[in-house]
DNA sequence: ATTGACTCTATACGCGTGTATAGTAGAATG
DNA sequence: CATTCTACTATACACGCGTATAGAGTCAAT
């Protein structure tokens, strides 16, 4: 259930006012901007509100400390992500619709040892990889065999390809029933894949 | 060139408490609470401090409001999105690293009328995308020719398909040589793929 | 019928807080 | 050598702002 659903009519305004001061504006109102905000002359009418918000686990105060109000982790993490509407089928046809569940990508981006490149070419197309999209790539300068990687060859070249050790050197392997392995003595990994994200 | 070179070590740690207290803490610091940290016991110490910060544009004050200390958006977009490397061949071999450049992925997500579905099976792989991934959609009951959807058909069930108005119904398109293509008298469009992003 | 909740007025206290003024000292710049 | 930044101390003013106390009216639930 979301939090904003115990909420009166009047409390939930008061909470979005409060929140957009916060995310849009960067600073929260104090006592008196809520109450010029809602008619409300006296500032003992806000704090009855903000006990209010802060009882149902809507944002939290410092006592004593000016437009000290923050939005509880309950509120930040509720518009994260996309809504997760079901899985669809890519078999012959099936499944359903559901509600409420939502993915997150953020930790696909939040990580900072984490970076970007965009694919040129169609090497790893067998892996679902296509040229003009972009792979998160893990920065990390070893990987397993078989492993997705970003490796940078002797001749200061970049690709992306399966990872295979070898005794005489490393077998760059593309997805591409066209191409052929690339075999070079030595080959520095950049980061491993983590992710695929394409705009379409 | 980031903001931040303009600054002197000094006012670097101070900007780095100052946005540490906006972001992590949810309000900003008063003067004296910056003074308070770092031993700078008169409040027009910190002054100086902030209308340097603000000089080189790196905050903005509202005058006589307490703690009313923004981040302009510069500094705001500063950590957004992965920084992007370069290219990396799926082509033979080829291409180089670059730098300081930034892919940002928010525009896929921060959308509100976008939603995500998990794709099951493989009728799409000819498209990239596989069993296991998030295709991104955008909500609209109609679509061209041509586009990738994920429908609904009248049987209550919805898949990710090709969409090809024809004459006696529709045609629901796989993007995989094994399958065939469905036809139905009427499906409805629930949305229009525009990204796919798939965690390895 | 009464107890809460919700919502509000009115007023006052007193510390929190931004701001201003005056002055000092070292480093860098020209 | 004069000047401009940087980086402060010290002190004071005055309003901003959270908080407290004393009410009151409405409405749903017990």
């Amino acid at each position: 259930m979301s939090p904003l659903d115990q909420l009166t009519p009047r409390q939930a305004n008061i909470f979005e006012f409060i929140r957009d001061k916060i995310q849009n504006r960067g600073y929260g109102p104090t006592v008196r901007e809520i109450g010029e905000e809602f008619s409300i002359s006296s500032p003992n009418g806000v704090m009855c509100h903000l006990k209010a918000l802060e009882k149902k686990g809507l944002i939290h105060r410092s006592p004593k400390r000016s437009r000290a109000i923050e939005l509880t982790q309950q509120v930040l993490d509720e518009g994260r992500g996309l809504p997760l509407a079901g899985q669809v089928a890519a078999g012959p046809t099936t499944l359903a619709f559901e509600q409420d569940q939502r993915v997150d990508f953020e930790d696909l981006f939040s990580n900072p040892d984490l970076f970007a490149l965009e694919v040129s070419g169609d090497s790893m197309i067998n892996a679902q990889i296509a040229h003009g999209d972009y792979v998160i790539l893990r920065k990390q300068d070893s990987a397993e065999k078989g492993e997705i990687v970003a490796a940078m060859t002797s001749e200061d070249e970049a690709t992306l390809k399966y990872w295979f050790p070898e005794a005489n050197g490393i077998r760059l392997q593309p997805a591409n029933d066209d191409m052929d392995p690339i075999y070079v003595d030595n080959a520095t990994v950049l980061g491993v894949l983590v992710g695929v994200v394409r705009r379409v």
